[in-house]
DNA sequence: CTGTTAGCGCTTTCAG
DNA sequence: CTGAAAGCGCTAACAG
């Protein structure tokens, strides 16, 4: 049909004729048969958005913000987005959706250490890209915030306003951002030759319960910590109560800084210092990617590390002079 | 293909035979093609999910929780999920999904009054369910929360606490919900002979930060109100929020309750009194119904009204005897 | 510039 | 119980 051509902005169509075609879609309300297009043309318009394994993710807003403007960044391409959680069956084998040609390609968040599942996508060849996550193998894009930048300048910032006894409260060590805060916490302290205190380590899931887990695991200890980094916004908070039902206060006791920005940071009380991350950016950066590896048959990499922004707030002050 | 017939589970095949296929589907790890699937069978295994137009609903961790639970509802019946946020223009035509032929059905939250999108998916005959909305529609099904119960108790409670100043504070008002709980709240004042003062209702719009305004409207009065109720947990933390740092005391000063029991509402000073939305019953009724919609080609309606279960902390004090 | 032919990978329907 | 034929709605390649 000529109709084809016309919806496909096919130039060879004389202009009278792709007026009537226009004109006889809009009245008939057609649109084109997405799976017929897709079994041929081997482009489904649409991709996989594959959330993390751990089943509290959703209930951060992080998340869904992410969601959003993933939604966003894509719909300038016409692509829908499938949206599956990691954790139930599904999840297992990650190659399903693109084996059953359900969509062109995989976003895939926050991705764990040694991530089995990434290998298939590797070795399959599909295109994908992750997010808040790292990967060597071939094909494998991603798109990550420099987790050692962060935690080197809370490390300096804190230990600036004199503190030298600094907590840390890590995400769940499975999941590769938790682990490189980890490590970025021991280096930083290392370069600025401050004792490495295992005790001071607390190891928390992302979670706000965690978060208040942490600071009864402080608080147990002969000395409490005078400044706490907290891998997330969430754990970050549940420290909060949890120091406010133990008459310890923020920040003239112990300094609390987060990560992420999350918009409850501004209603907690002291509000939080932390750094945003710069979601719109990681989020857009993810799907020019995946476009590009979907264009484009060779198996390219595409990398890029985004840089989290200061928000200042109340929740630091200068250690006391002892 | 005699595979075809393994694949759908046809009894009609030799016990032998389904092995070996099974067998090599195993080895060659065959996925059908679900696009050649869509286009004869007339069924995608995939269902949109439309989010509502108001940008700041992705940062609640509440519509998280909801697509999460949607996920976990309609994983069974191995239906996958489309996410499209209702805001930009794939939007404005919500019928487009289905007409493209990528959706078997859609599931709409938390629609508008009068949403004229509606319409067209009614006269369309697409089967879809609203959460978190009401429609009178000709084959639109939803299941929604009985709001007016939520305020009814919630205006009982602060009563007999002797509380007789309520301020309300409403959600975005062109969203159903928002607005029959401002109804239920004129109701439940008037059942109770208690006086109906325009200056304590205060029209909100979700966000953490109109709770925020939402005080200091109050708090600009001649007289503060003793209790207050806000359309949602949100923006009572906003309200908190506000509240503390003009010194006055929750719940000495002022009762306050919220709705919907976010993770948040556990981690505030003080803890928050709320309802909880059952959101797994929500997306589980949800998705039977629009599974039932999708399979009778007849536009049967279904519904529910599901009873949200309150969650009693600290945000709420008897009144002062003055 | 427009129409015809063929085939994408499946699931019918109808024969064997 | 298994195979062969036809067609879902589209687009690519070729004619006209």
């Amino acid at each position: 049909m000529t109709v084809s051509r016309v919806v496909n902005g096919d130039p060879r169509v004389k202009a009278s004729t792709r007026e009537r075609v226009q004109q006889a879609i809009e009245e008939l309300h057609y649109y084109p048969n997405a799976a017929a297009r897709a079994l041929n043309s081997k482009r489904t318009m649409t991709v996989g958005l594959i959330l993390p394994k751990i089943d509290y993710v959703l209930s951060e807003p992080y998340f869904s913000q992410l969601i959003y403007q993933i939604e966003q960044a894509i719909s300038p391409y016409n692509y829908d987005i499938l949206v599956v959680s990691g954790l139930h069956q599904n999840g297992k084998d990650l190659t399903r959706l693109y084996k059953q040609k359900k969509v062109d390609g995989l976003i895939i968040v926050g991705s764990e250490i040694n991530d089995q599942r990434l290998i298939a996508i590797s070795d399959n060849r599909i295109p994908a890209v992750l997010i808040h996550g790292r990967s060597e193998l071939p094909g494998l894009s991603f798109v990550d915030v420099d987790n050692y930048k962060i935690i080197e300048f809370f490390v300096n910032h804190l230990s600036s306003l004199g503190h030298r006894r600094l907590g840390f409260i890590t995400g769940d060590l499975t999941v590769v951002n938790a682990y490189h805060r980890l490590q970025a916490y021991k280096k930083a302290l290392k370069d600025r030759s401050l004792p490495l205190d295992k005790t001071l380590i607390c190891t928390g899931n992302w979670s706000a319960g965690s978060g208040y887990d942490a600071f009864l695991h402080f608080y147990g200890l002969s000395e409490l910590p005078t400044a706490v980094i907290s891998s997330n916004d969430h754990m970050a908070i549940g420290f909060l109560k949890a120091a406010n039902e133990h008459q310890i206060a923020i920040p003239q006791d112990i300094s609390l800084v987060g990560i992420d920005d999350i918009e409850m940071a501004q209603f907690t009380v002291p509000t939080l210092t932390t750094m945003r991350q710069p979601m719109e950016a990681l989020a857009s950066q993810a799907v020019d990617f995946l476009m590009e590896s979907i264009k484009s048959e060779a198996s390219e990499r595409f990398s890029s590390i985004l840089e989290a922004e200061l928000v200042l707030r109340n929740s630091c002050a200068p250690a006391r002079s002892s």
